[in-house]
DNA sequence: TCTGGGGTCCTAGGACCC
DNA sequence: TCTGGGGTCCTAGGACCC
């Protein structure tokens, strides 16, 4: 009997989801009057930049997130850029968070613009999904002046389908008696989870819409599909057990990568980068006591072919200059082909440092030097203090944070 | 003077050990 | 001299997400 509870609690929970509709761009036309009723595109205020999201005027003539500027100019030729301001989107998500616990303890802020409530036990105090549906939406409004749409489902795939088919400024509840009939027609991409090229190698097995691959069998998408073909017909059918996680869960890499203001080709430009990104994982590592064993360097070349190489290492760091150091290492036993556009480094296989320096003689120094340059910087800035090499890369302001920014725990980037 | 940046998870092949 | 299978670790790469 407890296990059947069990299993209908996993079933047949109530998850709202709230999503901000053209997030940036919505918080931009509220704060600057003269942006309202145009097509506007956040950007990021590097030259190499994309539009990180479109206003809906945007989008009714095809601007999508992703295009570069250039692009987004020839088919929308008023379309007006505004270089994004993390600090408006951070401090609204949070005071959104606030919001979304007077109704359930149960919240996961999904992205910086998304946040899954399960309210499957407290939904009954506030007269039910709807009324609280329609109590946020109102909210947000009021408080923000941005429109949010609200899914309602059984669980989280179904919720994040309903607000992702009543987009924008909606409100729709999917359940269980009929997400048949939503799912029978629609599009395999559609749901969360299935991107392009799973959605093109289903089409080749004839399954496309969500109908065709709920009836499809386990075996036969287990044999193509590997492990998640059990998954993939469980989506087919509208089943999903993935809880709303309230806590921010451990990170498994931290890191940063850039495309550079031009291509670059020789070693020492190469290093200068490599050395500031090394510092900006390195930074962000400690500040959250992490270390890690495994350095990984990402390039794209100028053709945007992009590739990374990992190495592991026999220590866990978060030391700036062994990063640096492991990173050229891997940079050099590559035979690069052409200029380079982007650089990235990270480092993986964490573990918590528990604010413990190395014990390691050599490294008590480096240590030191580390801490005194973290706190330089947090007082008086990003990059007040850096490395020598490294400041040939600068000035170079963030870009925009991008939507999966987390307001807590790692996830968390320079705002 | 095309095409951002932050992540997660999974697979597959080779090295190595027993 | 040759035979084999299982398990783990490491690395590269691809798919997906916001």
């Amino acid at each position: 009997m407890y296990m059947i509870e069990n299993l209908v609690h996993l079933f047949m929970r109530t998850i709202i989801l709230v999503d901000m509709d053209a997030y940036f761009a919505s918080i931009e036309q509220k704060s600057n009057p003269n942006l309202r009723g145009k097509p506007i595109g956040v950007v990021g205020s590097a030259e190499r930049t994309v539009i990180t999201t479109a206003s809906y005027e945007a989008r009714a003539v095809g601007v999508r997130t992703g295009m570069n500027k250039y692009e987004a100019k020839k088919i929308c030729p008023d379309l007006v850029f505004v270089t994004g301001n993390n600090r408006k989107y951070t401090y609204t998500c949070a005071v959104l968070s606030e919001l979304y616990g007077k109704y359930t303890p149960e919240v996961e802020v999904y992205s910086v613009d998304e946040a899954f409530l399960d309210i499957t036990d407290t939904g009954h105090l506030f007269g039910g999904p709807l009324d609280i549906a329609v109590e946020l939406k109102r909210e947000i409004k009021k408080r923000f002046g941005i429109n949010a749409t609200v899914g309602i489902g059984y669980n989280k795939l179904i919720a994040k389908l309903a607000t992702d088919i009543s987009k924008p400024d909606g409100l729709r509840r999917i359940t269980m008696d009929d997400v048949s009939e939503v799912l029978e027609d629609l599009p395999t991409d559609e749901l969360w989870g299935i991107g392009r090229n799973l959605a093109k190698r289903l089409e080749q097995i004839g399954i496309k819409s969500c109908g065709d691959l709920g009836r499809a069998s386990v075996t036969m998408l287990r044999s193509r599909f590997g492990i998640i073909g059990e998954r993939l017909k469980a989506m087919g059918l509208g089943l999903d057990s993935t809880p709303v996680c309230t806590e921010t869960e451990d990170a498994k890499s931290i890191g940063h990568s850039m495309t550079l203001p031009r291509d670059i080709i020789s070693m020492e430009d190469i290093e200068a980068y490599i050395i500031r990104l090394s510092e900006m994982t390195g930074r962000r590592a400690r500040r959250h006591e992490l270390l890690g064993s495994v350095i990984t360097v990402t390039v794209r070349y100028k053709s945007f072919e992009t590739f990374s190489k990992r190495r592991k290492i026999r220590v866990f760091t978060n030391d700036t200059h062994m990063i640096y150091n492991i990173s050229m290492e891997i940079i050099k036993s590559i035979r690069l082909k052409e200029a380079v556009r982007l650089l990235g480094v990270s480092i993986s296989n964490l573990r918590a440092s528990g604010g413990q320096p190395s014990l390691l003689q050599e490294y008590r120094k480096r240590n030191r030097l580390l801490e005194t340059m973290d706190s330089v910087n947090n007082r008086y800035g990003e990059n007040t203090l850096t490395w020598a090499l490294a400041r040939k890369t600068l000035p170079g302001p963030p870009g925009v944070i991008s939507p999966a920014w987390r307001p807590s725990g790692v996830h968390r980037t320079e705002v």
